[in-house]
DNA sequence: TCGAATTTGTGCGTATGTATC
DNA sequence: GGATACATACGCACAAATTCG
C-alpha cells in the first residue's frame, strides 16, 4: 500500500488544504463529510478522520458535532505598531501606521502590590520577594478586548512617589516613559521579546477566543541607563492582530 | 462505558502529564510503552496511542519510532535578535545578545523565478504576475532546523545583475543589505510584522514538530528610499524561540 | 412533536511497516 | 537477525448533536 510516499492522511489533508487556500472551499462552507471523503479519496474512515484532525489542528476548519466540518473565517490581522521610530522623509509607504491601532481604545486596570516572583525579579534585576507594583490591564477597541497586559514596577523605584500607581494621580494613564520622567528617571531603551503559545482558558475568555487559539506574548522591558524600570507581559490574540516593528537599517 | 466523565484518553494523558510536570517523569526519560500503558491503565491500544498524541501535541513528549516516547527538555526559549540596534555604552544588560543565535548555523537554499502572487505583489509594490526571484531557506543550528524563510525580490530590480541569485556569485549568502548595495540600492528601512499561527503540517515536518504546534511568522520587508526591495516570510517554532527587538526610546 | 437520517466525536481491536536497539 | 516500539492504516461500534421531513 504505502511505499516511500506521504502518509495517506497527509495527502488527503494537503488536497483539502489546497482547496481552502485557493478559495474553492471558501470560509463558512462545509467540508465533505467523513463518509464522502472516504469515498472520494478511496481511503478508510480513520484516514478521513485523521486528515480532518490535521486541518483542525492547523486552525483552518472547525468541526461542529452533528452538523459538519466548516472552513473558518480568517480575518486579515490588524497591525499593532510597537516601535516609536518614524521615518524622516515626507512621502513614505508607512503612512498607514498613523491610522493603525495604537491602543486608542478604552482600557481598564487594577493595581496591587506583590512580591516579585523569580522570573519577574530576574527581568527587573531585583531579588525574588522584593516588593513590586503589579498592574493588570484590559485594552479594548470598539468594545472588543484586543490586548491583555500585566506590568511590574519595582517599588524601590516608585514607592512613595506620585507615580507609584500607574493609573492614579495627574500622570495616570500617561505611559511609563512620561511617568518615570516625572520622578527624574529617563527611560532610554526598551526590549521586546515576542513569543507565542496556545492561549490559556482564562485569557481566551476575556479575549473572546476558543480554547486552542494562539496568542502572541510580548515581554517588554523598559530601561533607564541600563537599569530595568518596568517589565510587562502583553497578550494579544494572534488570529486578529500582528505586532509591527519599523526600524532603520544601519 | 462512558457516562459524562472524561474520555479515557484524556484521563490517561492527564495522569501522565501530572507525572511529567511534577518531575516523577523527568526530561529524557521514556514514557511507558503503548503496551505498558494499555496494561497499567486497563485501556485499549488506541486509547494509549491517543493519550500519547495529546502529550505530543502539547509538546511535552516526542515519539521516536522504534525506540520509545521520551519526555522533552523544555528549553527556555532562545532569543533570535531581529534588530540591528546596539546601545552605545559599554556595560549594559544586553551583552548576551551578542552570543545569542543570530543565524550562525548552517543553511540550505534554493531559488527559482516565479510570478508574484497577489499578496507578494502588494508587499513589494509591484503588479501581480510580475516576475520575482523566490528563494526558500532552511536554517539549522547544531543540525536542528530552527527557521524557515521564503523571500521574494522583484526581478525588475535584480534581474541581469550579479546579485540576481541570493546565494550565488561573490556576494552569495551575504544578506540583502550588502547585496543590494552592490547594485547601488541603499537599503535604509525594514519593517517586521510578527504574527503567530498553528504550523502547517509540511512546515512542522521540517522544523521537527507535530501538527498543531505554534509557529511565529515574521513578515519582513526591506526598503530603499521608501521602495520595497525584498520581502520574506520567516517561520520559527514558538516553543523553542522568541524574536527579540531592542529599540531606543525617543 | 416526533423520529429518522446524517455527521462528528470517541473508542476498540487488529494488522502491517519501519526505525531502533 | 530478532525483539521492541512507534507510525500508519483499516474496519467497526456507539454516543451525542444536528438537521429535516
Amino acid at each position: 500500500m504505502t511505499f516511500g510516499e506521504q502518509p495517506a492522511y497527509l495527502r488527503v489533508a494537503g488536497d483539502l488544504r489546497k482547496k481552502i487556500v485557493d478559495g474553492s472551499l471558501p470560509p463558512r462552507t462545509r467540508l465533505p463529510s467523513q463518509a464522502r471523503i472516504r469515498e472520494e479519496y478511496g481511503v478508510s474512515d480513520t484516514v478521513a478522520l485523521e486528515a480532518r484532525k490535521v486541518l483542525m489542528a492547523e486552525g483552518l476548519v472547525e468541526g461542529r458535532s452533528g452538523s459538519g466540518t466548516y472552513v473558518r473565517e480568517r480575518p486579515v490581522p490588524r497591525r499593532i505598531a510597537r516601535s516609536g521610530y518614524r521615518p524622516t522623509g515626507g512621502a513614505t509607504p508607512f503612512r498607514q501606521e498613523q491610522s493603525d491601532a495604537r491602543a486608542r481604545g478604552t482600557w481598564e486596570s487594577s493595581s496591587e502590590q506583590a512580591d516579585a516572583s523569580r522570573s519577574v525579579a530576574e527581568r527587573l534585576g531585583i531579588q525574588p520577594g522584593d516588593r513590586v507594583m503589579c498592574t493588570k490591564y484590559v485594552f479594548r477597541e470598539a468594545g472588543e478586548a484586543m490586548m491583555l497586559s500585566t506590568s511590574w514596577e519595582p517599588l524601590a523605584l516608585t514607592g512613595r512617589t506620585p507615580v507609584m500607581l500607574p493609573e492614579e494621580g495627574p500622570l495616570g494613564g500617561m505611559g511609563v516613559v512620561e511617568r518615570m520622567r516625572a520622578i527624574d528617571v529617563v527611560v532610554d531603551n526598551v526590549t521586546e521579546e515576542v513569543g507565542a503559545r496556545p492561549g490559556l482558558a482564562e485569557e481566551l475568555v476575556v479575549l473572546g477566543g476558543v480554547p486552542g487559539h494562539v496568542v502572541l506574548v510580548v515581554q517588554r522591558t523598559y530601561y533607564a541607563s541600563g537599569r530595568p524600570v518596568e517589565t510587562a507581559d502583553v497578550v494579544i490574540p494572534a488570529d486578529r492582530y500582528r505586532v509591527a516593528y519599523h526600524l532603520p537599517v544601519k
